[in-house]
DNA sequence: AACTATTTATAAGA
DNA sequence: TTCTTATAAATAGTT
């Protein structure tokens, strides 16, 4: 979506990097809460940016401890 | 997006809220994924349907788990 | 940090 | 219910 299509791999240009993850992040965000609320989905959502940043959405933290370990194992 | 303009509260009606949660199930998974590719960033996503079926999507699921053993302590 | 031309996601409909 | 399509929403490139 946006001026010109995109291929989706890794972004080479840092600062292009960067914005785009900014802005896709916050969209990713934005659709987990609308999927919980719309569906009455439990939808948890980590992203660790470049730089070890974090975001993240939850509405379910307990459930989403018991998959991780369960997969974890 | 689609045919009319929706509020974000939820779906009562169970057929229309089961076919919206498949629709962006696959929407939020599809965007988690590109922006892990686009943005070299870790991300995490766990879904679980009201039914309890859970779908996810992660390229880093040991950090995941160090993040939510860390926040649920 | 805003804008906007376009692409993409999706709400309804078939 | 799988496929279609009109439209809302996200966003790539621009300013």
């Amino acid at each position: 979506m946006g001026r010109g299509k995109i291929v989706i791999r890794r972004i080479d240009n840092v600062t292009s990097r960067q914005v785009t993850f900014s802005k896709r992040r916050n969209g990713l965000l934005k659709k987990a809460k609308e999927l919980a609320i719309l569906c009455d989905a439990e939808v948890g959502v980590m992203i660790f940016s470049s730089t070890g940043k974090l975001s993240d959405f939850s509405n379910s933290r307990i459930d989403l401890v018991d998959f991780v370990q369960e997969i974890c194992e």
